[in-house]
DNA sequence: TTATCCTGTAATAATTTTTATTACATGTTG
DNA sequence: CAACATGTAATAAAAATTATTACAGGATAA
């Protein structure tokens, strides 16, 4: 299993808003281009995005703007506004454990705590990376190209 | 999108085959009664331990024993076994970033690094946590029941 | 204000991944 | 040899992810 696309797609998104702001009207299908996906697809992840506060969208020929500054997004942010793990948990838990067995019945308590310090620890690097740095990255890749 | 249940299986095949290892002949049916799931999926699971050299299985009715100490088993080893990120790491990158873009043919390459890093954090707190205290903790909760 | 463009969202479908099932060959024990 | 278990392939069912179509409704500009 993997974290769903929408998390890369929202991190694209973004660097794209923010590449773009000052030569080209961004829009969906705009940006659905530059990813590779269904517009439908990056709408829905705009709402997740907007939802969060993390970009202003309004409809008509106005375009997409950031509501933050970079600095101030996270890996975090991004990854709770899209619901990457929704509200299951970063593991998935096998359904039946059979009740009338003495490990069946406690395996789940028993696992839980462990298994939520696992994404407490994934969740916490979230928060170090900032949208800041993934942009800056992104320019000096893009000018090196030039070179 | 979640981590495959095939790792909490196998955690909780490991903790009835401790268990139940003087009580019980373990056998990947009796297993399969105690998970929940079909017996082809234990034996899958089994399969992957014993390669990954953690327990000892063989055919007839010999039954089914760890191959190492509780103590020197991690969630890590298990997560490593059970193969849950396959080859293709945590994070599943959109496929088709557009390459006439410079934000989409330069995205892949800038967030790897930092996709890894969390990653790497996730599995590092994996390495920390050992069988054993899963399996105390699981002793302690099957003692707590009975009184 | 009207034509145009874009977002928001529902409904549906296609694809991929997980999980389950059936079947049987092979090895082990007594 | 008989009884039982694992190993594994082939197949199917179920669930999750991603894509597509369609259209209502807000925003903008002429």
């Amino acid at each position: 299993m993997q974290i769903t696309s929408k998390f890369t797609i929202a991190i694209h998104i973004i660097t794209a808003i923010d590449y773009f702001r000052d030569s080209e009207t961004v829009t969906s299908k705009f940006l659905a281009g530059s990813v590779g996906a269904n517009p439908v697809i990056v709408r829905n992840v705009m709402g997740d995005l907007k939802n969060a506060g993390i970009i202003d969208v309004s409809r008509g020929k106005s375009g997409i703007d950031l509501a933050k500054k970079l600095e101030d997004i996270t890996f975090y942010d991004v990854y709770k506004a899209v619901d990457c793990v929704s509200g299951e948990g970063l593991f998935h838990f096998h359904e039946q454990p059979n009740m009338e067995c003495p490990v069946g019945r406690n395996i789940h308590r028993v696992l839980d705590e462990e298994l939520l310090g696992v994404q407490d620890a994934m969740e916490a690097r979230m928060k170090k990376v900032r949208l800041s740095d993934i942009v800056n990255k992104a320019r000096r890749e893009i000018i090196k190209e030039t070179t």
